[in-house]
DNA sequence: ATCAATCCTTGATTCAGATCAAACTGGACC
DNA sequence: GGTCCAGTTTGATCTGAATCAAGGATTGAT
């Protein structure tokens, strides 16, 4: 993929996109020397599966652009995503060396990897990369338990609401606008994708989404491209109290 | 409660039942000395609130003996309950002032608590109980990412199988058999707290469980003590691979 | 022994979302 | 232009779990 030519060769992390946000966020200048010995760029086309659960993982990685999607699949073929990877998240686990869930771009995808030993001999001897690492991996163990309760509770059209507000209000946070009154935004996912990230069949994704423009809480240009005009109507549709945990 | 005195009053690190498995497994001597200085005990009764979301938290602690939920509740009381805290569970965290979910024992509970304060201290001076903390996390998480595949994608059954099948593998992992063949256990929730667990109603818990005693799968002894004939037949209908991932 | 309270079970009915089925849309390619 | 095809919408029907409702069982208090 051409697009992508510029990533893929070895990069500066002083110039990374993701350097305040990663894993790498604290590391001193000295740090960030060792992680650039062992670090490497890859990159994956839209659709591709970057590893599948159960297989053999030699590096963990952070998505430097693009999104990938965490998901679990019962051998009946039901599907459960577990996770939307977003720039600068972590993917990977010190410590274990096989994936336990499959990992699947879903735009074109650009990651960072390290060598998983020296990137678990750094997380021993240098506290920054632990340090930063927990605080991320406690983030996403609220998201998870705020995500059980959508799939445990919420109605269809509920955890319709609810994703697109958690997607309005990251792309606000990039953009530094702070979420309220109207947002435009593109959704990042198929309509079958969605469905497996609310437990949910595609019909039901693609109804409720109908039902909501309907309603005019949302409008839609093309099937992709989504106005929102109040965001706490969008809010109170997802059944959050208004000022909302729900992070990404 | 006078059963707990002996553990409500300062306790010695080196005779704790959780000394291997909690977030002070690693510590040294001297760690273990110093968390000794900033720990003190507290009991609550089965069924009282230790904890709710949103209040001020100034501790951070392990469950030492007994079971606590982690749970979030909507406006319109819709609940779901987000983790089950066994003994060596680590509660709160870190670098937050308040609770993220309402914490509640669900039998006589005892927690080794810390002040938060020195605790991050610690955190940031010794590396044994951040490693400990980091690794316990990415356990939790993963827990998390498996519950969310069952709330999403599994039917009733499953989930009832599921659940049972949890509570079988912990008890057969603290007595040290395992989990294959007879298994015996006393279920610790009401069926309205397997329900708010799994995302269901009490009355389809009752249901579903009386459908499994039906079925031969389990029997019952009173509404809580359960005898599983064969492990590999409940892991069939929890709908996971024989093998099966599903930590606690 | 009676009463109240909590927890649990079971039955009847309803309904939200799944399933089955058909058709539409918009781009890529010839 | 056509035609292919993945992604999507919409309709008809079915069904698993929720809801509504009524009783048991166990415990503990009076």
């Amino acid at each position: 993929m051409p697009i992508l030519d510029s990533l893929t060769t070895t990069h500066d992390c002083g110039d990374c996109p993701i350097r305040h946000r990663a894993v790498c966020a604290r590391c001193d200048t000295d740090e960030l020397a060792r992680l650039e010995q062992i670090k490497y760029y890859r990159s994956y086309q839209a659709g591709q599966t970057v590893i599948w659960s159960g297989d053999r993982m030699d590096f963990v990685a952070s998505v430097v652009s693009g999104i990938a999607t965490l998901s679990q699949t019962m051998e009946d073929g039901r599907r459960q995503m577990v996770g939307l990877l977003l720039p600068s998240d972590f993917v990977g686990r010190p410590g274990r060396a096989t994936a336990a869930f499959d990992v699947t771009a879903t735009t074109d995808l650009v990651m960072c990897c390290f060598r998983k030993k020296p990137f678990e001999e750094m997380m021993i001897s240098t506290p920054h990369v632990a340090q930063r690492l927990l605080e991320m991996t406690l983030d996403e163990l609220d998201s998870a338990r705020e995500w059980m309760l959508l799939l445990g509770r919420k109605t269809a059209r509920e955890k319709i609401a609810s994703l697109l507000s958690i997607i309005a209000r990251r792309d606000a946070s990039l953009s530094l606008k702070s979420p309220s009154g109207r947002l435009v935004f593109d959704l990042p996912l198929t309509r079958e994708e969605m469905a497996d990230y609310l437990g949910l069949t595609l019909e039901t994704v693609s109804r409720q989404i109908s039902a909501l423009r309907k309603d005019g809480v949302i409008s839609l240009e093309g099937k992709r491209h989504v106005t929102v005009e109040n965001f706490d109507v969008l809010l109170e549709a997802a059944g959050d109290d208004s000022d909302g945990g729900m992070l990404v």
